[in-house]
DNA sequence: ACAAATACCTGTAAGC
DNA sequence: TGCTTACAGGTATTTG
């Protein structure tokens, strides 16, 4: 499912093979879509020239030439696909976005069965005309994950009771890590998922970052994981390969790649954790 | 202030 | 074979 190196492989494809592209229709089918604003907000992004793409967590941000950002998430089924005008839309296809090319012409596909998706504009007034709050929509997320320092790790981890992996997949705590790649990092790391985050001495608090930097640069390279149902797919359909690289994430029973003893799942919250239990302390 | 549970969804797989 | 049930999980919201 989508997460950091997911989002960077489609922000990477876009950048290439985009920016210049002016968007003469955005067609919008989905209700569940666009929900934090009336969808009319976005019709404005119609005329205007893809100028830049950029990402924050899992967060999409496309930048167009008169200064509005439209956000794309994802969540846990969403695919953007670029392809030809008027090419046949598959099943759960929400919007089109139809661009005039200096090639002729492209469309965006956002697919998304499940529907948890959706697009919304940066500082669109909300249903009721309000505003978000200072820091937009975004505002609460924390630093990046290809980004962040082991003293900001350091600070959102101190005092806290909760398990490691629940403050990992905190998007304040840091933007960008899910379920699957939480468990690679605590793996990388040597960390059991469930001991308590607070407690964590500073060589494992560096320990954990570099583990963060390292398995999500590593993702991105492979262009990302593609699971057994093989939903994500990237803007030309194609599957990821991190999956082929995962060493505990849905591998129970598979030996330790370190250590050899059989991967454990433990359960965690209403999911499960995958870990060595001799590797990781 | 923090932590845990739940709602939102549909496709797939497992179980009977 | 055909039905029911469990599971997958990111984020916002609710509850404790």
């Amino acid at each position: 499912l989508p997460e950091l190196p997911e989002v960077e492989t489609l922000r990477r494809d876009l950048a290439e093979r985009c920016l210049g592209w002016t968007l003469e229709r955005l067609a919008l089918s989905g209700r569940r879509t666009v929900r934090r604003h009336p969808v009319e907000a976005l019709a404005g992004v119609e005329g205007q020239e893809l100028v830049g793409v950029d990402r924050h967590g899992k967060f999409l941000l496309l930048h167009w030439g008169q200064g509005d950002t439209l956000v794309v998430h994802l969540r846990m089924s969403g695919q953007l696909l670029i392809r030809p005008p008027a090419a046949p839309q598959a099943p759960h296809t929400h919007a089109v976005f139809a661009f005039a090319t200096p090639g002729g012409g492209q469309e965006w596909h956002f697919v998304d069965p499940r529907t948890f998706g959706e697009l919304f504009l940066l500082g669109a007034p909300g249903p009721g005309g309000e505003r978000a709050a200072d820091g937009g929509e975004l505002g609460h997320l924390g630093p990046d994950g290809l980004a962040v320092t082991a003293q900001q790790m350091t600070r959102a981890l101190a005092g806290r009771r909760a398990p490691l992996k629940s403050l990992l997949v905190d998007q304040r705590v840091v933007a960008g890590i899910g379920n699957i790649y939480a468990d690679e990092i605590c793996f990388e790391a040597k960390l059991r998922p469930d001991r308590p985050a607070g407690r964590l001495r500073p060589a494992q608090v560096a320990r954990l970052t570099d583990a963060i930097h390292a398995i999500l640069r590593a993702a991105v390279l492979a262009r990302g994981s593609s699971l057994a149902d093989e939903q994500y797919r990237d803007v030309d359909g194609r599957v990821g390969r991190y999956q082929l690289a995962h060493r505990v994430y849905a591998r129970a029973g598979m030996p330790c790649p370190d250590c050899g003893r059989p991967i454990d799942r433990v359960p965690f919250g209403a999911r499960s954790a995958f870990l060595c239990r001799r590797c990781q302390r």
